[in-house]
RNA sequence: GGCCCCAUCGUCUAACGGUUAGGACAUCGGCCUCUCACGUCGGUAAUACGGGUUCAAAUCCCGUUGGGGUCACCA
């Protein structure tokens, strides 16, 4: 059997679904194809399979293609951007899949499979309790009929003629050498009665005739590799090399469903993270060193994604999301950028939660840098910036009893007349006052401090108390301190 | 259950026959400190088990156990 060279310029594709959401386990498929097209200068190709009209939607692929973009995994051939093997979508590739069939028919290695759903159904029904849903194979009642048997004007699906002896085998970049029996294979269906092709067989007259020359995929495609490749030698087709990656699990060790996921606070489509505000990169980055390393480096620019990406550094094992780890990713990203690029971007969250900024607010980049190191992602940042933009300040009932006590709102009162006295309002000048206060009166900041945060932030944890009053302003400190010192005890 | 695959700290991983088994996240403790973070210093923590092969095994082989995948006219 012939083999693609190595030799040549890579063809490689993501190939999801529209069935939902753009998973965060296929967007990790996407990218690893994406590193290597981009790496060798090779081609990615983003290709459509519709073929389940029942959970196949036009929002869908929306959905995915957005995110693919958000990503910034673009692809060189695909929707939108067209290319010499399209269409891209599978649905619009049914003649191909058509005579591909009966060409397998006509040389004898597929064969008509008049049986219908209903009599498969019944032959199912009667298997002995334990193997009805585990070990029912087609028992190849047409597999051998002439063409003279053939019920013409009858419903007919495809099936292809498996061996039934031997065993195939093929070397795994990442897993190496898998061998399986064929006689652990059925017949399988290659094409519908209503002529839409099964997955096996869509995707292998499409990887052939769109010329892919490497699958990579998710581990769970292991056991339809065999499948593929005999369906490849019987078209007469060069089999790819396959790269297959390792599951992302749950905390658990669970397969990543939206449910179970959503459970453990895991969180699924790669929409969310955006809406969450995670930078691109940043999510690029967490699920790159989700099964693949290159040695002590966790922090990665796409670029060098790029450069250092290789299958042999890959694990095999699957893994567990880290949800702590995650975040740590975010953040680390989250603080390369300028405040400015800061800002802008967390502009949007802001807007999200009902707080309209300018982007030439003069607090605004003040206020950024103040909680920069408490922010995670995006949406925890516009959180915390809140009590900056608004009239006034959401209070927290458990803390504004706990710290705003007779003797507080009284200390309150005294500090916002020392500061409204005062002819500089920077963080320095506001700090030195405020400890002088203290010290005239003998007090700990400890004391007030508390108190303080509270009556301008409405919370109990919050940048400095200094830095926040210089961003607040004058103004807005005096009248926060005052309304907190006299709201009723 | 059949078939396939996997197995290093809690988690992600490094090691490609010879290391005091390294790093990161998490965790614990110190420092910093007005809270929460950030930062910084340090600590706890792993080769699943049992047999081989070898002068030498986390690394190679076999078995056990555990985990995952998959058994559709889904993908």
């Amino acid at each position: 059997m012939h083999r693609r060279s190595t030799m040549e310029k890579p063809r490689v594709r993501f190939a999801p679904s529209p069935t939902g959401y753009l998973h965060i386990g296929g967007a990790r498929t996407a990218l690893f194809n994406w590193l290597w097209a981009r790496k060798t200068g090779g081609t990615f190709v983003l290709r459509i399979e519709d073929t389940d009209q029942a959970r196949s939607t036009d929002a869908s692929t929306q959905v995915i293609i957005d995110s693919l973009r958000w990503l910034g995994l673009d692809w060189d051939e695909g929707p939108g951007v067209g290319g010499p093997h399209g269409p891209y979508f599978q649905m619009q590739r049914l003649d191909l899949y058509r005579a591909h069939a009966d060409r397998l028919v006509a040389e004898g290695k597929a064969y008509r499979c008049y049986t219908t759903r209903e009599e498969l159904e019944a032959m199912k029904a009667k298997l002995p309790e334990g193997k009805k849903r585990d070990g029912f194979v087609y028992p190849r009642i047409w597999r051998d009929r002439p063409q003279s048997d053939w019920l013409e004007g009858q419903p007919y699906v495809v099936r292809f003629k498996s061996p039934s002896d031997g065993a195939t085998e093929f070397d795994d970049k990442v897993f190496g050498t898998i061998r399986s029996p064929n006689a652990s294979l059925d017949d399988f269906v290659l094409l519908r009665s209503d002529g839409v092709p099964l997955y096996n067989f869509g995707a292998v007259v499409d990887d052939v005739t769109m010329g892919i020359t490497l699958v990579g995929r998710g581990s769970d495609h292991i056991i339809n590799t065999p499948k593929q490749i005999l369906l490849y030698r019987a078209l007469g087709a060069p089999v790819p090399e396959f790269a297959h990656l390792p599951m992302m699990l749950t905390p658990d060790g669970k397969k990543m469903s939206k449910r179970l996921a959503d459970q453990q606070g895991i969180d699924v489509p790669v929409e969310v993270y955006r809406d969450k505000g995670w930078l691109p990169d940043a999510l690029l980055n967490y699920i790159a060193r989700f099964g693949w390393s290159s040695g002590d480096q966790e922090i990665f620019t796409r670029d060098e994604l790029v450069a250092h990406f290789d299958w042999d550094h890959c694990g095999k094992d699957d893994g567990r999301y880290d949800k702590k780890k995650s975040l740590w990713v975010s953040f680390e990203h989250l603080r390369k950028l300028d405040d400015d690029a800061y800002a802008a971007a967390v502009i949007p969250f802001l807007a999200a939660s009902g707080i309209n900024v300018a982007p030439s607010d003069p607090r605004l980049i003040p206020a950024v840098r103040t909680i920069r190191p408490r922010a995670q992602r995006l949406c925890d940042a516009a959180e915390m910036l809140a009590f900056y933009f608004v009239d006034a300040p959401v209070m927290d009932a458990a803390v504004v009893a706990k710290f705003l006590t007779a003797d507080a709102k009284a200390q309150l009162a005294e500090v916002a007349a020392v500061l409204d006295a005062l002819p500089a309002f920077d963080e320095a000048s506001v700090g030195a006052a405020f400890e002088g206060w203290l010290a005239a009166r003998s007090l700990e900041i400890k004391t007030v401090a508390q108190p303080a945060r509270v009556a301008l932030t409405g919370k109990g944890a919050s940048p400095g108390l200094f830095e926040v009053m210089a961003v607040l302003g004058r103004e807005v400190t005096v009248r926060r301190l005052r309304a907190a010192a006299d709201v009723a005890a």
